[in-house]
DNA sequence: CACAGTATGAAATGAATAGTCTATTTTAGA
DNA sequence: TCTAAAATAGACTATTCATTTCATACTGTG
């Protein structure tokens, strides 16, 4: 059993596969195609299960997997399951740990900052849900007019959203609260409000949220995990989440999805 | 038990989720808020493992489980196993899902600019000059003040600047235009400025950093290609390119820089 | 302060699952 | 066609895991 030589990452793994897959006998063969062909639900699969997909016996499959180089079929798994449930570090504590050790250099800190991004990004392009996305396109486009309310951490989204739908000479306002002048009262029926907040969710977004759900106007939210209180407003849900450094936040995520939004919107309206 | 009413669906769940985890024992409520953060993990993980994950005990989570209306934590990790697929983890695979929903629609439109982001970020992270980036740190954390100046495009890198250092409480000005009030006379000797733009250069920005450049001041500046104008001006130019899609362009890499120059002089003041 | 109702934790239980072993079948070479 | 080696299937075992149970600790109320 050469345990020591099992694949440690997903390349290795179909390049190992690839490899042996040549000189296999028939049912172990069955094994590799099919293994190939659904990777993506080792990780969610039992041997019974796959050993069926298969079609072959469980002993085979697992046969089949200390060919890989594994010791069994568990250990193939986790592979699969550790690839998948990565958790991004704790940044939080990471970037502290930078500063403390004083180490923190300008540049490798925005090493820090752009993997964080990346992180951002692959997290919002695996858990982002499409039907939900075009949903909050589809009632935008309709809108008569857009209002847009973000401070403070997601006051940069709300000003690119502004800009973008300027640019693309669809109706909006940003409500950026200069002056602290309250303009709830613009928000009319027929239009949409796109509602961006982050924990802790700044009180005012959320009363200018609740104000439009009042008059009857649909509520599109750009918010980070499930436990928003725009979700109570019975708020068009786009779940956001980012890395967090600290006090601050890599926006990456957020602004990619904002402007997604705001492209899709301008192309829909041109049609 | 109420296994009828078990939710089909994530949205079904999440909004259950939040509509029990309101009045919930202390345990259960661990449970919730670890699920809210951890969704992801759920169809690959144990009772035991998300229990620890939670800090509570295995049964609790059962109970908690069972509380959302599953008959127990296997029914649970059924939903999520099914959609597991779906969100298969391997970045590029998931692009090219969202993408195959055609051009044009949201989700295609969502991984593009997901994937112009990563480049921009790809290309920051190579690109940046460790010198200049740490040479501009240090000109920042010498100000008595500093002035940040970014509109249209810029905006949103220049807000997020400002709210940056109002978060570690160093002194900062936003010149954002509002009323075309002109804050120039603010900028004194000592102080220094943030100057953001990107082709086409807003003329606001630059005639503001050539201001400062005529009282002495230093300006740092964000800006693209090193053909920026604010390079005339003696600037301490940071390079950023960002890749376009379509007429927008990503500015994860402008953010991240933007928010590296400020964390490090938050950080070189705090000593 | 006592009591009832609820929440909690530790351990026992029982089901599902991975992994092993061996008799049988298949295959290849003489 | 016979024989030896390899491959396979299916029964068997050990393990892991979800779930239940029950004794104990809280919490709020009269």
């Amino acid at each position: 059993m050469q345990t020591g030589s099992a694949p440690k990452t997903i390349d290795e793994f179909h390049e190992r596969l690839h490899e042996v897959s040549g000189s296999m006998p028939k049912r172990l063969k069955q094994c590799a195609d099919y293994i190939a062909a659904n990777t993506e639900i080792i990780a969610v699969s039992t041997v019974a299960e796959l050993a069926e997909g298969a079609g072959v016996q469980p002993s085979a499959f697992i046969r089949f997997c200390k060919l890989l180089g594994f010791s069994g079929f568990s250990e193939l798994q986790r592979l699969f399951r550790a690839i998948y449930a990565e958790r991004w570090p704790d940044y939080t504590t990471r970037l502290e740990k930078l500063k403390e050790e004083g180490a923190g250099s300008p540049s490798s800190l925005l090493a820090e900052f752009v993997e964080a991004g990346y992180s951002s990004l692959e997290n919002l392009a695996r858990t982002v849900d499409s039907k939900v996305l075009s949903d909050a396109v589809q009632i935008l486009s309709k809108a008569r007019m857009i209002h847009i309310v973000g401070l403070q951490r997601a006051f940069p989204v709300a000003a690119y959203l502004a800009y973008a739908f300027e640019k693309m000479s669809t109706p909006a306002m940003l409500h950026d609260g200069v002056g602290s002048l309250d303009h709830r009262h613009a928000i009319r029926s027929g239009d949409v409000l796109i509602a961006i907040t982050f924990s802790p969710y700044s009180a005012v977004t959320l009363e200018l949220a609740e104000y439009a759900r009042s008059q009857g106007c649909p509520v599109v939210a750009i918010t980070d995990s499930v436990n928003s209180p725009l979700r109570d407003l019975g708020a068009h849900v786009l779940t956001v989440m980012e890395v967090d450094f600290g006090k601050f936040r890599a926006l990456s995520a957020s602004l990619s999805l904002a402007i997604t939004v705001a492209v899709g919107v301008g192309a829909v309206q041109k049609k």
